[in-house]
DNA sequence: CGAAAATGGTTGCGAAACGCAACTATTTAC
DNA sequence: GTAAATAGTTGCGTTTCGCAACCATTTTCG
């Protein structure tokens, strides 16, 4: 057994990564969101093997993130489009992609940016942000049970992390 | 040659597919945000394979995202925490999770929420926003070549992809 | 109409990654 | 001083991945 499955876990993050596969499947994604519908087209941008496109695409299709429809007049001819469920992922993108800004190419080297198609202007960095608008920090934040809570969930939030400051209570 | 490298796309969200490495990794970071900071603890709640969990963690030091610090006071015992380029990640995780809130669990069915811990109130959903403040969806959005653009990325960006109603011009 | 190219895959093979269990070497607790 | 906890490493068998070759329709072009 190689790949261990995140489907049990009862918790968004693994939730999200297991829908969403592996790592090709966000670049898959993202040639989604540019206007990629083509198999082939997919295939030539990512360079990825065809089976593997083959079998990502399938699943993409399985969770509902992508249609795949026929849009052959007489015989047949595929196309992947994102559903809204794939669409929802807009965030989830972007959030790489700034992050990457940020941390791996740095400021002034951004190799593309957003713009607002309206106006042209850039797209200002998305944030966590509380209900004032004040962007909030990792520790601005406590995590706490949901309506849709598991005992799971509710062991796993009450488990106070050990740290090393705590050693001596 | 099984897993392809994605450092020579240059693409935001392949650099940080890059970093991020495969699925666990970003459970880890996960479990990071938590507070878990040992090798034991991250062991014991992922559920992990060791040998892999040692990889990982390894691999998120090299890339800046952990640090591994020796917090022993006589002999050596060792802790993973955050850096600020990991803690830069809470966007992506928190993207990750209200996606699957919204399309996996669905409204009502939430295993947790965050919460601003100085006003006990709920979050509010993180967007794509536009200067002007209103949230934008994909075709708001125009991608445009960045200060750091590169040739491959000028070439893909002008790309214009084909799709159905394009098929007889 | 007929040949060639494009499209959208499937199959087989070797290499790399993964999960599991066992083992090890320090360090800490009792 | 012995036992348990910590932080890994090693070996082995299974799964997945990348590559290349192949295949069946469908469309294009002369």
């Amino acid at each position: 057994m190689a790949r261990k499955r995140f489907s049990e876990m009862h918790c968004g993050v693994a939730q999200a990564l297991e829908a969403l596969g592996d790592w090709w499947t966000l670049l898959i994604i993202r040639d989604a969101f540019f206007g990629v519908r083509r198999f082939t087209d997919f295939q030539a941008s990512l360079g990825i093997a065809r089976n593997i496109l083959t079998d990502r695409l399938a699943r993409l299709v399985d969770h509902g993130i992508l249609d795949r429809i026929d849009v052959g007049d007489t015989g047949q001819r595929f196309e992947y489009r994102l559903t809204p469920k794939g669409e929802g992922l807009l965030p989830v993108l972007t959030a790489l992609r700034e992050w990457s800004d940020d941390w791996v190419f740095g400021p002034g080297r951004e190799p593309v940016v957003a713009t607002e198609k309206a106006t042209g202007r850039p797209v200002p960095k998305m944030r966590v942000r509380g209900a004032d608008g004040r962007e909030l920090a990792r520790h601005d934040l406590r995590i706490v049970p949901g309506p849709g809570a598991s005992t799971q969930t509710l062991e796993m939030l009450a488990r106070r992390p050990r740290a090393k400051q705590a050693r001596q209570t």
